[in-house]
DNA sequence: GCATTATAGTATGGCGCCATACAAAATACC
DNA sequence: GGTATTTTGTATGGCGCCATACTATAATGC
Protein backbone atom coordinates (compact mmCIF):
# COMPACT_ATOMS: atom_id res chain seq x y z
CA UNK A 1 0.00 0.00 0.00
CA UNK A 2 2.59 2.52 1.07
CA UNK A 3 5.22 2.99 -1.59
CA UNK A 4 8.52 2.85 0.19
CA UNK A 5 11.37 5.04 -0.86
CA UNK A 6 13.86 3.13 -2.92
CA UNK A 7 16.43 2.97 -0.18
CA UNK A 8 13.97 1.18 2.09
CA UNK A 9 12.83 -1.13 -0.66
CA UNK A 10 16.46 -2.04 -1.33
CA UNK A 11 17.18 -2.66 2.32
CA UNK A 12 14.10 -4.86 2.53
CA UNK A 13 15.13 -6.88 -0.51
CA UNK A 14 18.55 -7.44 0.97
CA UNK A 15 17.09 -8.43 4.33
CA UNK A 16 14.62 -10.74 2.68
CA UNK A 17 17.56 -12.77 1.42
CA UNK A 18 19.57 -12.75 4.62
CA UNK A 19 17.40 -12.09 7.64
CA UNK A 20 13.85 -13.09 6.63
CA UNK A 21 12.70 -13.18 10.25
CA UNK A 22 13.24 -9.43 10.57
CA UNK A 23 11.38 -8.45 7.41
CA UNK A 24 7.90 -8.09 8.88
CA UNK A 25 9.18 -5.77 11.58
CA UNK A 26 11.21 -3.79 9.10
CA UNK A 27 8.16 -3.24 6.91
CA UNK A 28 6.24 -1.83 9.85
CA UNK A 29 9.15 0.32 10.79
CA UNK A 30 9.37 1.81 7.33
CA UNK A 31 5.63 2.35 7.25
CA UNK A 32 5.81 4.31 10.47
CA UNK A 33 8.72 6.33 9.11
CA UNK A 34 6.86 6.97 5.87
CA UNK A 35 3.82 8.27 7.73
CA UNK A 36 5.92 10.58 9.87
CA UNK A 37 7.87 11.81 6.86
CA UNK A 38 4.62 12.53 5.02
CA UNK A 39 3.25 14.46 7.98
CA UNK A 40 6.47 16.44 8.33
CA UNK A 41 6.55 17.19 4.67
CA UNK A 42 2.93 18.34 4.50
CA UNK A 43 3.61 20.45 7.52
CA UNK A 44 6.67 22.05 5.98
CA UNK A 45 4.85 22.69 2.71
CA UNK A 46 1.97 24.42 4.43
CA UNK A 47 4.24 26.59 6.53
CA UNK A 48 6.45 27.40 3.57
CA UNK A 49 3.43 28.99 1.94
CA UNK A 50 3.63 31.57 4.73
CA UNK A 51 7.40 31.86 4.55
CA UNK A 52 7.87 29.88 7.74
CA UNK A 53 9.82 26.77 8.65
CA UNK A 54 8.76 24.32 11.33
CA UNK A 55 11.33 25.63 13.78
CA UNK A 56 10.23 29.20 13.29
CA UNK A 57 6.58 28.22 13.59
CA UNK A 58 7.25 26.63 16.97
CA UNK A 59 8.82 29.85 18.24
CA UNK A 60 5.99 31.90 16.83
CA UNK A 61 3.52 29.73 18.63
CA UNK A 62 5.41 29.69 21.92
CA UNK A 63 5.76 33.46 21.85
CA UNK A 64 2.08 33.90 21.03
CA UNK A 65 0.95 32.16 24.17
CA UNK A 66 3.49 33.76 26.53
CA UNK A 67 2.17 37.28 26.79
CA UNK A 68 5.13 38.89 28.48
CA UNK A 69 7.63 37.54 25.96
CA UNK A 70 10.28 34.89 26.50
CA UNK A 71 14.05 34.80 26.66
CA UNK A 72 16.03 32.76 24.12
CA UNK A 73 16.93 30.24 26.76
CA UNK A 74 13.29 29.74 27.74
CA UNK A 75 12.47 29.29 24.09
CA UNK A 76 15.21 26.69 23.77
CA UNK A 77 13.83 24.76 26.70
CA UNK A 78 10.25 24.84 25.51
CA UNK A 79 11.07 24.06 21.91
CA UNK A 80 13.38 21.21 22.92
CA UNK A 81 16.34 22.64 21.07
CA UNK A 82 19.68 24.20 22.01
CA UNK A 83 20.13 27.90 22.62
CA UNK A 84 22.39 28.03 19.60
CA UNK A 85 19.57 26.89 17.37
CA UNK A 86 17.31 29.54 18.83
CA UNK A 87 19.76 32.26 17.85
CA UNK A 88 19.42 31.29 14.21
CA UNK A 89 15.65 30.94 14.31
CA UNK A 90 15.27 34.32 15.97
CA UNK A 91 17.48 35.90 13.34
CA UNK A 92 15.04 34.59 10.78
CA UNK A 93 11.96 35.81 12.64
CA UNK A 94 13.50 39.24 13.03
CA UNK A 95 14.40 39.40 9.36
CA UNK A 96 10.77 38.61 8.57
CA UNK A 97 9.65 41.29 11.05
CA UNK A 98 7.65 38.74 13.05
CA UNK A 99 9.52 39.13 16.33
CA UNK A 100 11.94 41.48 18.04
CA UNK A 101 14.59 41.16 20.73
CA UNK A 102 14.46 43.63 23.59
CA UNK A 103 17.23 43.95 26.11
CA UNK A 104 16.29 43.20 29.67
CA UNK A 105 17.11 46.15 31.89
CA UNK A 106 17.51 44.32 35.19
CA UNK A 107 19.72 41.43 34.09
CA UNK A 108 21.84 42.67 31.25
CA UNK A 109 22.67 39.18 30.03
CA UNK A 110 19.07 38.55 29.22
CA UNK A 111 16.92 39.37 26.25
CA UNK A 112 13.18 39.36 25.94
CA UNK A 113 11.73 38.28 22.65
CA UNK A 114 8.30 39.49 21.66
CA UNK A 115 6.15 39.17 18.60
CA UNK A 116 5.44 42.17 16.47
CA UNK A 117 1.78 42.86 15.64
CA UNK A 118 2.42 41.15 12.32
CA UNK A 119 3.83 38.13 14.15
CA UNK A 120 0.90 38.00 16.52
CA UNK A 121 -1.59 38.07 13.67
CA UNK A 122 0.21 35.33 11.79
CA UNK A 123 0.44 33.18 14.91
CA UNK A 124 -3.25 33.48 15.60
CA UNK A 125 -4.08 32.47 12.08
CA UNK A 126 -1.64 29.61 11.75
CA UNK A 127 -2.10 27.89 15.08
CA UNK A 128 -5.77 27.30 14.38
CA UNK A 129 -5.16 26.30 10.78
CA UNK A 130 -2.36 23.99 11.75
CA UNK A 131 -4.16 22.21 14.56
CA UNK A 132 -7.13 21.70 12.33
CA UNK A 133 -5.05 20.17 9.61
CA UNK A 134 -2.96 17.93 11.86
CA UNK A 135 -6.10 16.61 13.45
CA UNK A 136 -7.62 15.92 10.04
CA UNK A 137 -5.10 13.20 9.20
CA UNK A 138 -6.89 10.93 11.64
CA UNK A 139 -10.37 12.27 11.14
CA UNK A 140 -11.52 9.18 9.28
CA UNK A 141 -10.71 6.99 12.26
CA UNK A 142 -13.30 5.64 14.63
CA UNK A 143 -12.88 6.04 18.33
CA UNK A 144 -11.73 2.45 18.74
CA UNK A 145 -9.34 2.65 15.81
CA UNK A 146 -7.75 5.65 17.43
CA UNK A 147 -7.38 3.90 20.75
CA UNK A 148 -5.94 0.84 19.09
CA UNK A 149 -3.42 2.76 17.01
CA UNK A 150 -2.35 4.73 20.03
CA UNK A 151 -1.79 1.54 21.99
CA UNK A 152 0.27 -0.04 19.22
CA UNK A 153 2.37 3.06 18.62
CA UNK A 154 3.10 3.34 22.30
CA UNK A 155 4.04 -0.31 22.52
CA UNK A 156 6.55 0.10 19.69
CA UNK A 157 7.84 3.35 21.11
CA UNK A 158 8.70 1.71 24.40
CA UNK A 159 10.75 -0.89 22.50
CA UNK A 160 13.11 1.73 21.16
CA UNK A 161 16.16 2.73 23.17
CA UNK A 162 15.03 6.32 23.12
CA UNK A 163 11.53 5.42 24.23
CA UNK A 164 12.74 3.13 26.97
CA UNK A 165 15.09 5.84 28.22
CA UNK A 166 12.28 8.39 28.27
CA UNK A 167 10.02 5.95 30.06
CA UNK A 168 12.04 5.76 33.25
CA UNK A 169 15.04 8.06 33.44
CA UNK B 1 2.20 6.90 27.85
CA UNK B 2 4.48 8.57 25.38
CA UNK B 3 6.01 11.69 26.83
CA UNK B 4 5.59 14.36 24.22
CA UNK B 5 8.25 16.94 23.65
CA UNK B 6 7.31 20.21 25.25
CA UNK B 7 6.50 21.91 22.00
CA UNK B 8 3.90 19.27 21.23
CA UNK B 9 2.48 19.38 24.72
CA UNK B 10 2.15 23.14 24.42
CA UNK B 11 0.47 22.93 21.05
CA UNK B 12 -1.96 20.37 22.46
CA UNK B 13 -2.81 22.53 25.42
CA UNK B 14 -3.51 25.45 23.16
CA UNK B 15 -5.64 23.33 20.84
CA UNK B 16 -7.53 21.88 23.76
CA UNK B 17 -8.78 25.36 24.53
CA UNK B 18 -9.60 26.37 20.98
CA UNK B 19 -10.12 23.35 18.75
CA UNK B 20 -11.05 20.49 21.07
CA UNK B 21 -12.36 18.39 18.19
CA UNK B 22 -8.90 18.15 16.69
CA UNK B 23 -7.13 17.10 19.87
CA UNK B 24 -7.56 13.34 19.54
CA UNK B 25 -6.12 13.39 16.05
CA UNK B 26 -3.28 15.62 17.11
CA UNK B 27 -2.34 13.26 19.91
CA UNK B 28 -2.11 10.37 17.47
CA UNK B 29 -0.12 12.46 15.08
CA UNK B 30 2.42 13.36 17.74
CA UNK B 31 2.61 9.75 18.86
CA UNK B 32 3.45 8.68 15.33
CA UNK B 33 6.05 11.43 15.08
CA UNK B 34 7.53 10.45 18.44
CA UNK B 35 7.89 6.84 17.36
CA UNK B 36 9.56 7.81 14.11
CA UNK B 37 11.87 10.24 15.88
CA UNK B 38 12.83 7.57 18.39
CA UNK B 39 13.60 5.09 15.62
CA UNK B 40 15.64 7.68 13.74
CA UNK B 41 17.52 8.62 16.81
CA UNK B 42 18.34 5.05 17.80
CA UNK B 43 19.43 4.47 14.27
CA UNK B 44 21.71 7.49 14.25
CA UNK B 45 23.19 6.55 17.61
CA UNK B 46 24.04 3.04 16.49
CA UNK B 47 25.61 4.21 13.26
CA UNK B 48 27.53 6.97 15.02
CA UNK B 49 29.27 4.27 17.03
CA UNK B 50 30.84 3.24 13.73
CA UNK B 51 31.51 6.78 12.60
CA UNK B 52 28.65 6.72 10.12
CA UNK B 53 25.59 8.86 9.55
CA UNK B 54 22.33 7.59 8.11
CA UNK B 55 23.02 9.09 4.72
CA UNK B 56 26.45 7.55 4.53
CA UNK B 57 25.12 4.20 5.67
CA UNK B 58 22.60 4.18 2.84
CA UNK B 59 25.36 4.74 0.30
CA UNK B 60 27.50 2.07 1.90
CA UNK B 61 24.65 -0.34 1.66
CA UNK B 62 23.73 0.55 -1.92
CA UNK B 63 27.33 0.22 -3.01
CA UNK B 64 27.71 -3.09 -1.25
CA UNK B 65 24.96 -4.72 -3.25
CA UNK B 66 25.94 -3.26 -6.64
CA UNK B 67 29.06 -5.20 -7.45
CA UNK B 68 30.28 -3.13 -10.38
CA UNK B 69 30.04 0.16 -8.50
CA UNK B 70 27.58 2.97 -9.08
CA UNK B 71 27.76 6.51 -10.37
CA UNK B 72 26.83 9.44 -8.13
CA UNK B 73 23.68 10.03 -10.09
CA UNK B 74 22.59 6.41 -9.72
CA UNK B 75 23.26 6.70 -6.01
CA UNK B 76 21.16 9.84 -5.85
CA UNK B 77 18.28 8.09 -7.53
CA UNK B 78 18.42 5.01 -5.35
CA UNK B 79 18.92 6.91 -2.13
CA UNK B 80 16.12 9.33 -2.97
CA UNK B 81 18.32 12.37 -2.61
CA UNK B 82 19.78 14.98 -4.96
CA UNK B 83 23.14 14.61 -6.67
CA UNK B 84 24.41 17.53 -4.68
CA UNK B 85 23.79 15.68 -1.47
CA UNK B 86 25.62 12.66 -2.83
CA UNK B 87 28.71 14.76 -3.45
CA UNK B 88 28.94 15.60 0.23
CA UNK B 89 28.24 12.07 1.41
CA UNK B 90 30.87 10.66 -0.92
CA UNK B 91 33.39 13.17 0.34
CA UNK B 92 32.76 11.80 3.80
CA UNK B 93 33.04 8.17 2.74
CA UNK B 94 36.30 8.90 0.93
CA UNK B 95 37.70 10.72 3.95
CA UNK B 96 36.89 7.64 6.02
CA UNK B 97 38.53 5.44 3.35
CA UNK B 98 35.31 3.45 2.90
CA UNK B 99 34.78 4.26 -0.79
CA UNK B 100 36.64 5.66 -3.77
CA UNK B 101 35.73 7.51 -6.94
CA UNK B 102 37.13 6.16 -10.23
CA UNK B 103 36.84 8.05 -13.45
CA UNK B 104 34.93 6.34 -16.20
CA UNK B 105 37.10 6.04 -19.29
CA UNK B 106 34.38 5.89 -21.94
CA UNK B 107 32.21 8.80 -20.81
CA UNK B 108 34.44 11.33 -19.18
CA UNK B 109 31.57 13.03 -17.39
CA UNK B 110 30.93 9.94 -15.36
CA UNK B 111 32.45 8.55 -12.21
CA UNK B 112 32.22 5.10 -10.75
CA UNK B 113 32.14 4.80 -7.00
CA UNK B 114 33.29 1.60 -5.35
CA UNK B 115 33.78 0.46 -1.80
CA UNK B 116 37.24 -0.18 -0.47
CA UNK B 117 37.82 -3.53 1.25
CA UNK B 118 37.34 -1.69 4.52
CA UNK B 119 34.04 -0.33 3.28
CA UNK B 120 32.89 -3.73 2.09
CA UNK B 121 33.68 -5.30 5.44
CA UNK B 122 31.83 -2.60 7.34
CA UNK B 123 28.82 -2.84 5.04
CA UNK B 124 28.57 -6.58 5.50
CA UNK B 125 28.67 -6.22 9.23
CA UNK B 126 26.28 -3.30 9.56
CA UNK B 127 23.55 -4.34 7.16
CA UNK B 128 22.88 -7.50 9.11
CA UNK B 129 23.14 -5.76 12.48
CA UNK B 130 20.91 -2.96 11.36
CA UNK B 131 18.17 -5.11 9.86
CA UNK B 132 18.14 -7.19 12.96
CA UNK B 133 17.75 -4.22 15.18
CA UNK B 134 15.11 -2.44 13.11
CA UNK B 135 13.06 -5.60 13.03
CA UNK B 136 13.36 -5.97 16.78
CA UNK B 137 11.29 -2.88 17.52
CA UNK B 138 8.19 -4.84 16.51
CA UNK B 139 9.32 -8.23 17.70
CA UNK B 140 6.88 -8.23 20.60
CA UNK B 141 3.93 -7.90 18.24
CA UNK B 142 1.68 -10.76 17.27
CA UNK B 143 0.91 -11.44 13.67
CA UNK B 144 -2.50 -9.83 13.95
CA UNK B 145 -1.18 -6.80 15.77
CA UNK B 146 1.30 -6.28 12.97
CA UNK B 147 -1.39 -6.52 10.32
CA UNK B 148 -3.62 -4.16 12.22
CA UNK B 149 -0.93 -1.57 12.77
CA UNK B 150 0.07 -1.74 9.14
CA UNK B 151 -3.52 -1.17 8.07
CA UNK B 152 -3.95 1.83 10.36
CA UNK B 153 -0.64 3.40 9.39
CA UNK B 154 -1.49 3.03 5.74
CA UNK B 155 -4.91 4.53 6.25
CA UNK B 156 -3.42 7.58 7.91
CA UNK B 157 -0.67 7.82 5.31
CA UNK B 158 -3.20 8.04 2.51
CA UNK B 159 -4.85 10.96 4.30
CA UNK B 160 -1.75 13.08 4.05
CA UNK B 161 -1.18 15.21 0.97
CA UNK B 162 2.14 13.50 0.38
CA UNK B 163 0.63 10.06 0.75
CA UNK B 164 -2.31 10.86 -1.49
CA UNK B 165 0.05 12.23 -4.12
CA UNK B 166 2.21 9.11 -3.98
CA UNK B 167 -0.89 6.94 -4.22
CA UNK B 168 -1.86 8.01 -7.72
CA UNK B 169 0.51 10.39 -9.48
C1' DG C 1 29.99 19.87 -39.14
C1' DC C 2 28.43 22.85 -36.01
C1' DA C 3 25.02 24.70 -32.90
C1' DT C 4 21.71 23.34 -29.52
C1' DT C 5 20.24 20.64 -25.86
C1' DA C 6 20.82 17.22 -22.33
C1' DT C 7 23.52 14.95 -18.77
C1' DA C 8 27.13 14.42 -15.02
C1' DG C 9 29.31 16.06 -11.21
C1' DT C 10 30.30 19.92 -8.27
C1' DA C 11 30.11 24.52 -5.92
C1' DT C 12 27.58 27.72 -3.36
C1' DG C 13 24.48 29.26 -0.13
C1' DG C 14 20.45 28.47 2.60
C1' DC C 15 17.94 25.78 6.38
C1' DG C 16 17.70 23.52 10.89
C1' DC C 17 20.01 20.98 14.00
C1' DC C 18 24.03 19.88 17.14
C1' DA C 19 28.45 20.39 19.97
C1' DT C 20 31.86 23.21 21.45
C1' DA C 21 33.90 27.35 22.81
C1' DC C 22 33.54 32.16 24.08
C1' DA C 23 32.53 36.95 26.23
C1' DA C 24 29.71 39.34 29.27
C1' DA C 25 27.21 39.55 33.23
C1' DA C 26 25.25 37.87 37.56
C1' DT C 27 25.61 34.92 41.67
C1' DA C 28 27.92 32.19 45.16
C1' DC C 29 31.48 31.41 48.23
C1' DC C 30 34.83 32.34 51.46
C1' DG D 1 35.14 42.53 48.82
C1' DG D 2 37.15 39.84 45.59
C1' DT D 3 37.75 35.42 43.27
C1' DA D 4 35.27 31.38 41.38
C1' DT D 5 31.30 29.49 39.32
C1' DT D 6 27.10 29.64 36.71
C1' DT D 7 24.10 31.60 33.39
C1' DT D 8 23.09 33.92 28.97
C1' DG D 9 23.38 34.72 24.32
C1' DT D 10 26.20 34.15 20.32
C1' DA D 11 29.87 32.49 17.05
C1' DT D 12 31.89 28.78 14.68
C1' DG D 13 32.04 24.69 12.30
C1' DG D 14 30.05 20.27 11.28
C1' DC D 15 26.10 17.34 9.34
C1' DG D 16 22.51 16.29 5.93
C1' DC D 17 19.36 18.12 3.06
C1' DC D 18 17.68 21.24 -0.78
C1' DA D 19 17.64 24.57 -4.83
C1' DT D 20 20.16 26.90 -7.99
C1' DA D 21 23.79 27.81 -10.99
C1' DC D 22 28.05 26.45 -13.27
C1' DT D 23 31.58 23.55 -16.06
C1' DA D 24 32.72 19.82 -18.71
C1' DT D 25 31.36 16.45 -21.74
C1' DA D 26 27.98 13.83 -24.82
C1' DA D 27 24.24 13.36 -27.76
C1' DT D 28 20.98 15.39 -31.02
C1' DG D 29 19.26 18.21 -34.83
C1' DC D 30 19.55 20.37 -38.93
Amino acid sequence: MINFEQKYAALLAQADAKTPAAVAGMRLCFEALALAAAIDRDCADRLAAHGLSEGRFVLLFLLAEAKGGLSPHELAERAGVTRGTITGLLDGLERAALARRFSHDVDRRKLTVQLTPKGRALARKLVAEHSQWIGAVFSGFTQSERALLSRLLTKAYLQTDTGARAGKP
